[in-house]
DNA sequence: GGGTATGTTTATTAATTTTTGAACGTTAAA
DNA sequence: TTTAACGTTCAAAAATTAATAAACATACCC
């Protein structure tokens, strides 16, 4: 194998890793780095044939990415096939998936802090139980909020 | 169910929920939100019988919370058991377990790119597409710096 | 020592997730 | 209107991960 390919295997083998280590398909790190380190954007037979993969799962991980603004479709005139290119700006791709994923948890977190504060609030039981549960529900809400502020905090976006 | 005990259900099958989201176990999730609502440490026996699972799961979870520090064993005098309790503030979570586990992550991600940018120089090919390569080895690790760099920032830690 | 209460490991089972080939629907060319 | 080239969906197979009971190890008590 020479030099590039060489290199972007081995890329593609450590974004399979990465997505992995978080929790991830492995494929939705290999399929971003193949597109990451290609010159042109590829259709999925290609990428299904370079990672020697299916068709239908070269498609599933590939929309899953597109969803999350990491990969985008480009279509070539004259030809039917769709081609996935990477997107490589980072902050585009925070912005367009990664952030709002993120903020829509914290939301729902909030959502749910309140249920459960009106659920310890209507019912009854001892009042130190109640107390206690309500000065953790406080703390829970207060991490909460502080990390909503930091992921929309412009000096952290200033950074990337 | 009582108010408190009915807010406190509600939070532990929304960690649950939580952890699931981000690819972790379910019981991480529960068994945290179970801690950070109890006044008292739990032993992994009563873990396990709130929760309904078996004392080997509440085991392993609960070492693995404790490997993150979000979690740790408190000892009881006078009695052979060992009991769970959460860490309750969050900066120490981060500096205890999720930072350095992020930097890990981050430290061999510098590994493997000098590692592919050695086996694209010492390899030959296509000067142009080797041009390529270099380009996008070299934008990937301008990333991965700044990322580094973001999460050692003493501003984003002040916030939390 | 023997007995008991622990926490952990292990081997197995159960559940979940990933992967696939084949069926399907759609589009556009022939 | 066929036919062919696609991408997607679906049901089943394969692989992985989670959960368990039982075996094991350890520390403590008598």
């Amino acid at each position: 194998m020479n030099g590039p390919q060489a290199a972007k295997w081995e890329m593609v083998e450590a974004g399979g890793r990465t997505a992995q280590s978080f929790g991830l398909n492995r494929l939705l790190g290999q399929i971003y780095m193949l597109l990451f380190l290609s010159r042109e954007a590829m259709s999925l037979d290609q990428i299904a044939a370079q990672l020697g993969i299916s068709k239908a799962s070269a498609s599933i991980a590939s929309r899953q990415l597109e969803s999350w603004g990491a990969v985008r479709r480009v279509w070539m005139k004259g030809d039917r096939k769709s081609y996935y290119a990477a997107e490589t700006n980072l902050l585009r791709i925070v912005d367009g998936g990664l952030l709002p994923s993120l903020l829509k948890k914290l939301h729902s977190a909030r959502i749910q802090i309140e249920r459960s504060r009106r659920l310890l609030e209507e019912g009854d039981g001892d009042p130190d139980q109640k107390r206690f549960i309500r000065v953790r529900l406080d703390q829970a809400e207060s991490y909460r909020s502080k990390i909503e502020a930091l992921l929309e905090n412009p000096i952290v976006r200033r950074i990337l």
